[in-house]
DNA sequence: AGCACGCCGACT
DNA sequence: GTCGGCGTGCTC
């Protein structure tokens, strides 16, 4: 009887033996092969990771394959090698890796039946190859003359520099050498163009796009288009780097800085990372695109006191003709009453576009009315109750709502403590400014782009084509405005509340912001008008806002590496969290202090443990939450540490309701 | 992770 | 007298 070893979707760090049916005889070419096996009482689909001759498992005992699934070609060597490294390296079992990285429609028993897969009728206009401009030639032929090897590029150019023209040549001669593309891009908004723009420029090379929005069949019909090689193209978000793809030649990671990359729950990867293993794996090019790199791929580029990894390319003009960087202004805050949180000088400004018939942005992070309503008599905030964490007043739908856990309540009448009426919004977001703005130009339209008011994909198109179409003169938004778009009659931004990412516990605060404004800025003037950007602030002279109004993202860089050299801090330093939860915080600091003690008998050198501390949302949806730092100069040593404690974790006895995950290379603290 | 089995508390 | 809480153990 044949044995076959196979991967299950199970948090256990080994495989399930079973029998090979009669009739069945497995070859090496069939392990890759999905197999449909009983486990325990239930039915699963696996993955055939090998063929053994014996099994450590008593062979009476071994259950037989229900189903060979022959649907799918066989997952290819290099996806399995993929698979293998993330287990390793993000410290989960292969098993959970290779499942949860097949979409759902291909792991589960019962998909739901593809309809018919309704291609999309409409052909795109051919889109024509526009001239090149000499900085752009330049990062084309080093690439060419980097060879077809692996190589890794960080190509570095400022906004409307023309990265996505040079991702489209290089995809064209991948194309033409006969080999696969996979292009990473951060979030699902900025698919459909991208979208459309590399479909209309290579109609015959079966664009394959893989994000969250697509049905499950779509999806499923799309990864597999790629692994039997029909398409050649794949555009995804995170979870495509994920894609089998037996003829890949080249790799492009568009906006590499985006947090996007990294997945928040599960298999805490950074598809970024992964891609750079991919490609080297692979031993092919890779390029990884963006305005405002990442500091940790800012400083394998540039670099002089660590290995330089990657080889930088600029691009610092813009290729859009007569188009210029927007102007970047301070705007003193200290030395003026501001009029409802906006200054005289960034009124008179929107008024000016106003008179001019260009729209204004006024940029501010917050969502909702206020961030806290009060009682002027007792002192009462609105608290959630679930969370430490106060509840957002969202008067446009009379909410009190909190950003962590969800829960929401009518906003109260008097003070629920002490009866008084008065009470007082706190503080401004988005909702506010709106009001404050309609109130301060009632001529104007204003069109608040947030979360709330584009909920879904079909209010944001509808949001973005008002916007294109010139139907509001003065735009509200957070961070979602920020990315993407290009609006031609938008001349002016104001950002608002920067300054409390400047002294923020999270040292990495700085670099988001910067990167943040960079982009934000990025949609004054792209066109034919002069865009200019006006940035409130206490803090007029601070070097990361002098940077911003020079555009000097490398000055920037290269200033907060050195602070992070100094403090011992990544890209210096390597780290990994181990977070616990509970209904009671001493469940969770007991859990890190023993996973810490563990550790630190186990005499490991180079690895620092840090002290476990409540993390600083110390309670959500009434789990107190608890958080651990262990930190290396050596990644290898770091690496063999959460190797031999990815499995102690495990042993450890923990009351039921704790959950603990560990993240390596975490991104927030 | 599921999903069973198994032993103690408040209810039709 | 049962329904159901979650502790513990197992899955080829």
């Amino acid at each position: 009887m044949q044995i076959a070893r196979v991967a299950l979707d199970v948090p256990l760090h080994r495989f399930f033996d079973y029998l090979v049916p009669d009739g069945e005889l497995l070859t090496a070419a069939d392990i890759g092969l999905r197999v449909r096996v009983p486990f325990g009482r239930q039915s699963k689909i696996g993955i055939v990771v090998e063929l053994p001759e014996t099994s450590d498992f008593p062979l009476a005992q071994l259950k037989s394959i229900d189903a060979v699934l022959r649907d799918l070609p066989a997952l290819p060597a290099d996806w399995f090698r993929l698979a293998e490294f993330c287990s390793a390296y993000y410290q989960v079992p292969l098993g959970e890796v290779m499942l949860s990285t097949l979409p759902a429609g291909l792991r589960r028993i019962n998909p739901p039946k593809a309809r018919q897969s309704r291609r999309s009728a409409k052909l795109p206009p051919p889109h024509l190859a526009p001239e090149l401009t000499a900085e752009q030639k330049a990062a084309l032929a080093a690439i060419k003359d980097g060879g077809e090897g692996f190589k890794a590029y960080l190509l570095h150019g400022v906004t409307g520099s023309g990265k996505t023209e040079v991702y489209l040549r290089l995809i064209e001669g991948a194309l033409a050498a006969g080999r696969q593309v996979l292009l990473l891009v951060p979030e699902i908004n900025l698919t459909p163009q991208l979208e459309a723009r590399v479909g209309a420029r290579f109609p015959d090379a079966g664009l394959a796009s893989l994000h969250s929005e697509l049905s499950e069949a779509a999806r499923a019909r799309n990864w597999r288009a790629a692994l039997e090689g029909s398409a050649r193209i794949v555009l995804g978000t995170r979870l495509s780097i994920f894609t089998p793809l037996p003829d890949l030649g080249l790799i492009v990671v568009d906006e590499e800085h985006d947090a996007s990359f990294k997945q928040q729950d599960g298999m805490r990867y950074s598809a970024r990372d992964v891609a750079v293993f991919r490609a080297r794996e692979r031993d092919i090019p890779i390029v990884l695109g963006s305005a405002t790199p990442s500091l940790e791929s800012w400083a394998n580029a540039t670099d002089s006191r660590t290995p330089a990894r990657y080889t930088l390319l600029t691009l610092y003009e813009r290729a859009v003709e007569n188009a210029r960087l927007p102007a970047v202004r301070r705007i003193d805050t200290r030395l003026e009453k501001l009029q409802d949180g906006l200054s005289g000088e960034l009124l008179r400004a929107i008024e000016k576009r106003l008179e001019r018939g260009e729209q204004s942005l006024v940029f501010l992070n917050r969502r909702g009315y206020a961030p806290v309503l009060t009682c002027t008599g007792c002192g009462w905030i609105s608290h959630c109750t679930r969370c430490a964490a106060n509840l957002v007043l969202h008067l446009a739908d009379g909410r009190l709502r909190c950003h962590h856990c969800g829960f929401e309540s009518r906003v109260p009448k008097a003070c629920p403590s002490c009866g008084n009426q008065d009470i007082q919004p706190f503080g401004r977001g988005t909702q506010r400014l709106e009001e404050v703005l309609g109130e301060r130009f009632p001529q104007a339209r204003i069109l608040r782009v947030d979360r709330d008011s584009a909920k879904s994909r079909k209010q944001w198109e509808l949001l973005v084509e008002k916007i294109y179409a010139g139907e509001a003169d003065i735009l509200v938004g957070t961070q979602m405005l920020a990315k993407g778009h290009d609006f031609p009659k938008l001349t002016l931004v104001g950002a608002l509340g920067a300054d409390s990412a400047l002294f923020a516990a999270d040292w990495r605060a700085p670099e988001r912001l910067f990167a943040q404004l960079m982009q934000v800025a990025g949609r004054a003037g792209r066109a034919e008008l002069p865009g200019e950007v006006l940035i409130q602030t206490q803090f007029p002279d601070h070097p990361l806002y002098a940077a911003l109004v020079r555009h000097d993202y490398p000055s920037f860089a290269n200033e907060q590496l050195t602070e992070r050299e100094q403090a011992g801090f990544p890209p210096y330093t390597y780290q990994a969290m181990l977070r616990a939860e509970a209904p009671l915080m001493a469940d969770s600091l007991a859990f890190l202090a023993t996973a810490r003690a563990w550790l630190q008998q186990s005499e490991h050198g180079d690895v620092m443990l840090y002290d476990p501390v409540p993390m600083k949302l110390a309670r959500r949806a009434n789990l107190e939450r608890a958080q651990l730092l262990i930190e290396s100069p050596s990644r290898r040593a770091l690496q063999i540490s959460l190797s031999e404690w990815g499995v102690a974790l495990d042993a450890i006895k923990t009351p039921s309701r704790l959950r603990w995950h560990l993240e390596v290379d975490p991104l927030e603290f």
